[in-house]
DNA sequence: ATCTATGTGTGATCGGAAGCACACAACCAC
DNA sequence: GTGGTTGTGTGCTTCCGATCACACATAGAT
């Protein structure tokens, strides 16, 4: 699979590896697709699987007895999901499930250990990939508290808008995800997305559509959060 | 600083070093002490510098313009903190206050990783403990959502008692804690913690005193959270 | 064309907890 | 002692946003 190997080799956590370490990693990495709706793993099962997003988008979830849930983020093509269980040999701290119909390729906890503690450069790698989540962890803690819904909202969304497009925003940026994703996001309510992206389509930030929204006025966005 | 040496070789991080590793890194090791209230370093500022706490404790915090301010998590004796700056070379991403006066030792950034790269199974230890802290972080994203704030008041209360007591809560064990640390750390009013403390006295689950509180009934305060 | 699933708009209600404003209590320094 | 600082208890008001309960709109399937 040529494929499987652009994809890894494409990954900023494997392209110290030369030739034929890739290659090893390539041979053991299992192809498996997903339909829309379909969950990988499930909160608090065992697992010491990881997963490398081909194509497709998944959104990592917890939920909690009474049907509430919320999202802790979403990934698409290229990112790493499922790594945690790997390295501390837990049981998963989450469920995912696809959005839209997912192609990943699977590595087992045994063939990334061998090629963690055959390169260092990978582990240090991976120690600033986990740092840079955990701060992200961390500043959505200090923003569920510091930030009114509203504000959480615009963070979801320009953030996603972000993620789809590659860093870039500009006047006219699509964004894919309906409002329950967004709500799941923000941990809010799908009404109160629902009415609050009403009253920026009136104050002409943004347009909606179903399931996608434009982005009209960035900045004016991002002024809504202090 | 033979004392120095005792609480390096006793973190779990350190543990594999061998004797000559361990005392590069001692002669290299800073120890300061700071006062209650005084600040180690401040959110967004620059700095590598990694930290042992040798005694003492301290609050992680993020602060907001208003002056709002929530807590991270809180550190003791042989915790480690601001690697993540170390790690990613970013501007620190929280606030550390001591809380109490404390005695830490200093490990620079050139340090640390001249062991990391040298050593690929202290590298894996970090990857292990930062896992670890991801889903502390994730999972109190969910309970920010999911909890009542009585719940997370509960949690936080419950959390330091093992924290403070080698992982052991009974009826007579003790919290070091004042309303605002908790506040702070569930993401509350210290109002709010002020009422519910005053219910839960009334219900005979602790007891509370200045700056501290007694556990009563732990398995009544763990019922309250759902 | 019709049916079903999926996504959206909006009103009405209602409770929880933040915020403000105090009084009071305990501890510290000198 | 006497004051200053730090910690605590509690009433009152206010308001955000969750929740319930709908109607409606669009997309796909057959």
């Amino acid at each position: 699979m040529s494929d499987t190997r652009d994809l890894l080799a494409g990954l900023p956590l494997f392209e110290t590896l030369n030739a034929r370490e890739l290659e090893e990693l390539v041979n053991v990495a299992v192809p498996r697709s997903f339909d829309r709706g379909e969950v990988i793993f499930q909160e608090g099962s065992q697992g010491d699987v990881m997963y490398v997003i081909r194509e497709g988008r998944v959104l990592i979830k917890r939920e909690h007895a009474g049907g509430r849930t919320i999202a802790l983020t979403e990934m698409g093509p290229g990112d790493l999901f499922g790594e945690l269980s790997v390295f501390d040999k837990e049981v998963r701290s989450a469920t995912v499930e696809c959005i839209e119909p997912t192609k990943v390729v699977a590595l087992t906890s045994g063939d990334v250990s061998r090629v963690l503690t055959q390169s260092p450069v990978i582990a240090v790698k991976l120690i600033q990939q986990l740092s840079r989540r955990l701060r992200v962890a961390n500043s959505r803690i200090g923003d569920q508290y510091f930030q009114s819904t509203e504000g959480r909202i615009v963070n979801v969304v320009l953030g996603l808008a972000e993620q789809q497009n590659d860093g870039v925003v500009m006047p006219g940026t699509i964004v894919r995800a309906n409002q329950s994703e967004i709500a799941q996001l923000a941990s809010t309510s799908r009404e109160t997305v629902s009415r609050f992206l009403a009253n920026c389509q009136r104050a002409e930030l943004l347009t909606t559509y179903r399931g996608k929204l434009q982005i009209r006025d960035p900045d004016g966005l991002r002024r809504l959060v202090v």
